[in-house]
DNA sequence: GACCGCATGTAACTTGTTACATGATTAG
DNA sequence: CTAATCATGTAACAAGTTACATGCGGTC
């Protein structure tokens, strides 16, 4: 995945290693976290694949500029509108690059999505329902409590997030 | 981490690697995900720790049955008593089994997850701050709309996050 | 001269995934 | 009898972390 976000870091125009390392950070940073151990042999694979190309600068400090090249951007669209997943932040790593995809398959993906919230939270109720029955032949149902909690906090978490995507799709900005 | 989970999960008794499959997945399993190739290893690391037993069964199909040792169980305490980390669901796998730690150490570790919590929230918001401004000076701010919307998005998950530990630090049930 | 920020990279290690291999038991 | 579920495990691969190594340029 750490490809396609350089791919999508790199659309705005050609960057350093390093300075693909501060944009994400300030960017997508706070949920995704890249380190230069990662980064470097990404760039690597990405140039043996063809996807950049390599200007070495001359400016001292042997930096090295990193150009996107249309092969790249064509595997980065795809995967751009592939379904959004679940997990793993996914879906917000595409989200974030999400104005460069057509508004068809955004609105497709994110209605898409939405389901798959509504899926989870279904899930997680029945659960809860059952929990909270059993919880009442217990004798001492609060040595329970923040195991009962985490699964309060997967229900907001979901709903958040459904929230969040309807927001987003009717473009209420604030 | 698997390791921990799975220690957690064998102090309300025995279990086969099948079982605890299983278990993890129905009740953490909607954020933290198991499968048997990294499940069946740790296993494997914590016998050889001495950290839980292993019994065959000779009720046929060869199940084995893992069993938590009192080093095991003082090694779990010690990793869930230690301070809850932002990132990676790490603070929900402990605050999962926070029914088995003490009153003090709980509300400790709660209170300075708020304080990361808040930390991120002003980090969060600064940027917000800055993008905004930038964005007057854009020729066309909207497409910039789902760039911005993820950092939304930060903001709404870090303050559903603060509600949901504020209300399980006050045992607020319902 | 020391230290910080810029700049790139490698190596060992950790952790987990996917796919495969095997085999017993049970319900239709 | 056959499909699903129970049950354990390995091997190849993927991805990322941490620590280390190197060196330039600017500033206090």
């Amino acid at each position: 995945m750490l490809e396609y976000v350089i791919l999508g870091m790199l659309i705005e125009g050609p960057m350093s290693g390093y300075d693909l390392k501060k944009t994400i950070d300030s960017t997508v940073g706070f949920f995704y976290k890249v380190s230069f151990g990662s980064l470097y042999p990404a760039l690597k694979r990405l140039a043996a694949k063809e996807w950049v190309t390599v200007t070495e600068m001359e400016d001292s400090k042997n930096k090295k500029l990193y150009t996107l090249l249309p092969v790249g951007k064509e595997a980065f669209l795809i995967w751009l509108a592939g379904p959004l997943e679940l997990s793993r932040n996914d879906h917000l790593s595409k989200i974030f690059f999400f104005d460069y995809l057509d508004e068809e398959t955004r609105q497709r993906r994110l209605t898409e999505y939405q389901s798959k919230l509504e899926g989870q939270i279904t899930q997680i109720t029945a659960v809860q329902q059952i929990v909270s029955g059993e919880l009442q032949n217990m004798p001492n149902p609060e040595n329970y409590h923040y195991r009962v909690s985490v699964l309060t906090y997967g229900l907001e978490f979901y709903n958040m997030e459904k929230r969040w995507v309807q927001a987003i799709q009717e473009r209420n900005d604030h």
